[in-house]
RNA sequence: GUGCCUAUAGUUUAGUGGUAAAACGCUGGAUUGUGGUCCCGGUGUCGAGGGUUCGAUUCCCUCUAGGCACCCCA
């Protein structure tokens, strides 16, 4: 048979155990944190009709969507996001208690051109409140925000928010037409990348009649307060756009509520951030890590209080916030803040005697069910390659057992790292372990 | 989707118009009831396909993948 070529597509990516088990405990602590707030799991396909997730993203978002004809010529998509499955699930289950809080850790996919920390499959941790115009529900998913990444020991990160109605008001003060609001926003957007001057520019490229706004524009965008330190200059910041006062004055109570929540976490009011997905409504954030820039946002969200609207009659408000696994690990990776394991394996029988084998087999069963992760080596060869097998893939302890061993009812416990070694009671061997 | 850069053993790299080198890794051996040191061997149609050439890994084209920028975003 003609050998295929392994190859790989462009943007997904195969996980090996080394990397794999630093994810899984990255999604453990992810999920553990999400529960602490009362949030529940949910999980629903990869696959859906594609006219349930066309048209919710912008044009950006539908040039980017795997979509296709399935074998039964059923017009379909990967999903693009969980927030728009999420929608799909409410109005499909109107008898849903709410406020409803759910999580779901999954892959999602988008045909972008790969860069690193950015891929065509990859995982996002999403939690979100449904059914709730709380403020109490912003500030909620603002705190789970920042006491999670806490939890995965990032320290040093800010999360910039911003509000679509702050956004709103300010643009419709400024009689802007629907083009250019559009043009102004995804310029603003740029602020941190490409300074004020540079955005004043392309305002004054990009707009039509507007154009004559862009001074007044960039003075809004630029516009960033840390909302611990600098309270006045927040409390302020209605008197300086009396056009927003009121959007400002609900940004406020959310950010004063999420900053009890998670204290030691640093809130940033940036009214320069957009977010490209069209479904937000009213609060918006994205989080950068302070000493990995170059990732840009790795956890974002917002309120969206007209998209399960579309799928239902009844109009249901939500919040949440989406952590990018992918990009996460890979600026932690870079930061040095991976915890590295080989295995998940803490101890090998070494395969020492033939005769012994139905001991070797009791005693790997034992141990598995005593909660020790165990293998048994399978060929009987020598102790030498046994033990370099397992201190090669980092296992810990080795189990010697001969027949010295069966004489005496005992076994060698070599602790691999240490190098030390000691002779037990065979039933004492997971304790030691443990 | 567009533009630029890159592509040599598992990994990181060297090198050349006449079919390749180092380190580490992996694997086998030696030592035979004890690994991480040492010794010996193996591990590559130089990303894929095509073209130029007497001859290409080395030059050209296409494709694929990675990186960067744009776009957008997690």
């Amino acid at each position: 048979m003609a050998k295929i070529e392994p190859k790989i597509l462009k943007g997904f990516r195969d996980f090996l155990p080394a990397q794999q088990i630093a994810r899984q405990g990255m999604i453990e602590t992810i999920k553990t944190s999400y529960e602490s707030f009362g949030f529940e799991p949910l999980e629903t396909p990869a696959l859906e009709y594609a006219e349930t997730l066309t048209g919710k993203y912008g044009d950006e978002g539908d040039k980017l969507m795997y979509r296709f004809k399935d074998n039964g010529d059923r017009d379909v998509a990967l999903r693009y996001d969980l927030t728009i499955p999420l929608a799909r699930v409410v109005a499909m289950n109107g008898s849903m208690k709410k406020p409803w809080k759910r999580y779901q850790v999954s892959p999602v996919w988008r045909a972008d051109n790969p860069q690193k920390g950015r891929y065509r499959e990859f995982y996002q941790c999403d939690a979100d409140i449904v059914g709730s115009t709380s403020v109490l529900a912003d500030a909620e998913v603002l705190a789970l925000a920042a006491s999670t990444l806490q939890r995965l020991g990032v320290d040093d990160f800010v999360i910039r928010i911003n509000s679509r109605a702050i956004i709103n008001a300010f643009y419709e003060s400024l009689g802007l037409s629907a083009e250019d609001k559009v043009a102004a926003i995804r310029a603003v957007d740029k602020m941190d990348k490409i300074g004020a001057e540079g955005v004043k520019k392309e305002l004054s490229q990009s707009l039509g009649a507007g154009a004559k706004s862009a001074d007044d524009i960039v003075a809004f965008a630029a516009v960033s307060i840390d909302a611990m330190n600098d309270r006045a200059e927040l409390a302020a910041l209605s008197e300086r756009f009396p056009a927003i006062k009121t959007a400002v004055a609900d940004l406020i109570s959310i950010i004063e509520s999420a900053s009890v929540l998670a204290p030691k976490a640093r809130f940033v009011v940036d009214l320069s951030i957009a977010r490209g997905l069209d479904y937000y409504t009213g609060m918006i954030f994205e989080t950068n890590l302070i000493k990995a820039p170059q990732y840009g946002s790795v956890l974002s969200g917002g309120r969206y209080d007209g998209l399960i609207g579309m799928f239902s009659n009844q109009p249901v408000p939500a919040v949440g916030a989406s952590i990018g696994l992918d990009r996460l690990y890979t600026a932690l990776e870079e930061l040095d803040l991976v915890k590295a394991a080989n295995t998940t394996t803490k101890a090998l029988i070494v395969n020492f005697d033939e005769t012994l084998r139905a001991d070797y087999l009791r005693l790997a069963s034992d141990l598995r069910a005593a909660g020790v992760n165990t293998i048994l080596y399978f060929d009987t060869t020598d102790m030498k390659k046994q033990l370099s097998y397992a201190s090669d893939k980092g296992i810990k302890y080795a189990l010697i057992y001969g027949s010295e061993e069966a004489k005496e009812g005992k076994i060698v416990l070599k602790d691999l790292e240490k190098g030390s070694q000691e002779k037990i009671a065979i039933g004492e061997v997971a304790k030691a372990i443990k």
